[in-house]
DNA sequence: AATGTATTTTAGTATTTGCTAAAATACTTA
DNA sequence: TAAGTATTTTAGCAAATACTAAAATACATT
């Protein structure tokens, strides 16, 4: 029987499989400095609505952005804190002169 | 014409869908403590040896590990003091119990 | 040179992923 | 209710990924 840490290694290997894709990514930056809506989102990314909108579900779906309806529109956020910690450490190593000077509120 | 930020994002999108795997996060976090040889990395892993040779190769074709040569076998590392970094939270963040001790040599 | 151990490569296949383009749904306002 | 704005869903296809099983390479020892 495999050790119990294969199920761990599964569950994280899917979480960060969601994120490892470059629009994904952008996404997920841009939410964390707070919630925005979807045509928010999806000006500034070079692709279609509908295809911000699919990849918003897939990040959704896994629980790693949540959704909140506002009349005509949806906004989206970062749900899980430690998915915004994961965000930060990586912009300030692999971004670095990019990433939001630290201390600041 | 597309802002910088997207080149950014591509370069750290593929970084992480190298690592995105239940078998090369597992083969990462194992080698979090020191450099392996082959064969005692797929020892563990619950899958044939040829297999997780694809998964080492993917790995440093990509400059998540090093590869040094000796004699009959082939020794691993982490290769890059950020992916080091990066394992080191993960793993503090979504198995606790199972990180090493930190402030620990 | 012959055998054994360690590792890698190849070929083939099944699954998953990501895109585009078009149609559909949801809500608001005239 | 009709028209407009915001978002989502669907269908179809092309490309990438991951596995298995088998063959090939590399080095060490006898």
């Amino acid at each position: 029987m495999k050790p119990p840490r294969h199920a761990e290694a599964g569950r994280l290997a899917k979480t960060l499989r969601h994120i490892a894709h470059p629009l994904r990514l952008l996404i997920v930056c841009m939410l964390s400095s707070g919630e925005k809506c979807a045509g928010d989102i999806s000006g500034p990314l070079g692709t279609t609505r509908g295809n911000v909108s699919q990849h918003l579900r897939i990040l959704t779906d896994n629980g790693v952005l949540s959704r909140r309806k506002d009349g005509n529109k949806v906004f989206y956020g970062i749900s899980d804190g430690r998915m915004s910690e994961m965000v930060a450490m990586m912009r300030r190593l692999y971004c670095p002169g990019r990433t939001p000077a630290a201390g600041r509120p």
